[in-house]
DNA sequence: AGGCAGGTGGCCA
DNA sequence: TGGCCACCTGCC
């Protein structure tokens, strides 16, 4: 057993200067459910990866179990995005001629789309049907605790003072193993069976994830969609969060409050909302999306 | 205390 | 197609 348990903490590499809400909105504003903040310090856990990130002196800092320093070295930047122009992607929006938007990019400015592991990012959202992100992010602790590896030696993880997200997600083919009903005790509800009858398909098709996350948009999404608990939402989000599918326009109650209330789509339904989002904002509406939702979510009731 | 929650699938006209 | 509703269950 190492005596330091954590890294020394390191500038975080490239440019990202978020502001403390704006950190709080990308890591736990619903793109992904496992992360967690205690005393200013985010603690976050993807595939085999943990990384804690501090915003200190202006600029952001990271750290990780010495074990796992060189793995989240190599991963952090490609999760967080790191290595795109979201300056440039952003001033691409239609800003300019859309008021609103313009209104949601200012006071979010420095918003990032995560790139999640693309199979923990479909887990996650099949447990997001009408659930809050805390209830979301209750589930997904569960399934790690109860049927994910363990990310760390034990000794390593006593000196982390790692209480949470000490077991990685499931992988697909450890949920294929699951029955149900133990699914199920992890506080899914009906998505139990989604999840199973879901994993037990991807099971049956080897490297059926892989190909899916490769494939443009609009095929990727054709696959997803075969998956039992995965509708166009879903799907998108996954596509979205989980493959840098900019594209993607995933419309939850969320977005379709805002679309009602700032775009005059009262009373529209998902799908021509969808369409909508699609035109209005162009290839990069997911990014839009983003910032309408964090927008619609901060200012809800108004 | 009980309705509601970041959807989906199935059934009906 | 389009609208409705059951599905689980813990939280606010």
């Amino acid at each position: 057993m190492s005596k330091l348990a954590w890294s020394d903490w390191q500038p975080l590499p490239g440019d990202w200067n978020p502001s403390p809400a704006t950190l709080a909105e990308t890591l736990d504003g619903g793109q992904s459910f496992r992360w967690h903040c205690a005393d200013s310090i985010w603690t976050g856990t993807w595939s085999g990866c943990v990384a804690q990130l501090r915003l200190d002196e202006g600029r952001l800092w990271w750290r990780a179990p010495t074990t796992l320093h060189l793995a989240v070295a190599t991963a952090l930047p490609r999760y967080l995005g790191l290595n795109r122009d979201w300056v440039t992607l952003t001033d691409s929006l239609p800003w300019r001629s859309d008021v609103h938007l313009a209104q949601c990019i200012r006071s979010f400015l420095g918003l990032r789309l995560l790139r999640q592991p693309f199979g923990e990012t479909l887990l996650g959202f099949l447990c997001s049907a009408t659930k809050q992100i805390v209830q979301i992010k209750q589930m997904l602790a569960l399934l790690a605790e109860r049927h994910g590896a363990p990310l760390l030696s034990s000794s390593s993880l006593a000196t982390c003072h790692l209480s949470l997200s000490s077991h990685r997600l499931p992988t697909w083919a450890e949920l294929a193993a699951v029955p149900e009903k133990e699914l199920r005790q992890c506080l899914l509800g009906f998505r139990a069976k989604f999840i199973h009858t879901s994993a037990k398909y991807i099971a049956r098709h080897p490297d059926w994830l892989g190909e899916t996350e490769r494939l443009p948009y609009a095929a990727a999404k054709a696959r997803l969609l075969e998956l039992p608990g995965v509708g166009e939402k879903v799907a998108d989000c996954v596509l979205l969060f989980g493959a840098g599918k900019l594209e993607a326009f995933p419309v939850d109650t969320w977005v379709l409050k805002s679309l009602a209330r700032r775009y005059g789509l009262t009373g529209w339904k998902s799908a021509p909302v969808a369409h909508f989002g699609r035109t209005h904002f162009g290839p990069l509406a997911g990014l839009a999306q983003q910032y309408l939702f964090a927008w619609e979510r901060k200012h809800g009731g108004r």
